[in-house]
DNA sequence: ATTACAACGGACTATGAGTCACCTTTTAAT
DNA sequence: ATTAAAAGGTGACTCATAGTCCGTTGTAAT
């Protein structure tokens, strides 16, 4: 799967935890809402700038968003 | 510190752990060898897929990668 | 003096960021 | 079962910037 799908997948995962709509994390992250629909079904090849800010609205950070074993099982 | 420059660190570390110029590095994961340069040095705000190939040229994956204390602290 | 490496710059092309109108699907109500 | 509202998905677009390619400069080692 590419890297663009896991990282949709996950976001999706957190935001439906957190019982937010896509909406609602785009608020909080600050970008559009159908840009969040665009990562989540893994269209979007975001930067980590981006990434940053999405993963923080979802009270989170880099080394927890990618402990997962989706990216620890890859190479 | 800005996850630009926190990324970049983390590959330099990694690079100088394998014993790689940043031009092999470059090489490896197919990117331009001035690129690597602007990573290292937190100038480039890179998008995951070739982040994924530098991570991968570097014989790890996003799971250990970030698996940092840097990347842990933050939010 | 030459070689290897890293940082930097300018000019260029490819593509991501950010937004919009519109449509479909899901949910929850009557 | 029908309806309305909320939520999610799509294509196309502009503009900013990611990423490439040419070179130069500085440094350290041989």
């Amino acid at each position: 799967m590419s890297i663009n799908k896991k990282i949709g997948k996950r976001i999706l995962a957190l935001r439906k935890i957190q019982n937010l709509s896509q909406e609602a994390l785009a608020h909080r992250a600050n970008v559009d809402r159908t840009y969040i629909t665009g990562v989540e079904t893994g269209k979007r090849n975001v930067t980590v700038r981006v990434l940053e800010r999405i993963i923080h609205a979802l009270e989170s950070n880099f080394g927890t968003f990618f402990n997962d074993k989706v990216f620890l099982d890859e190479k």
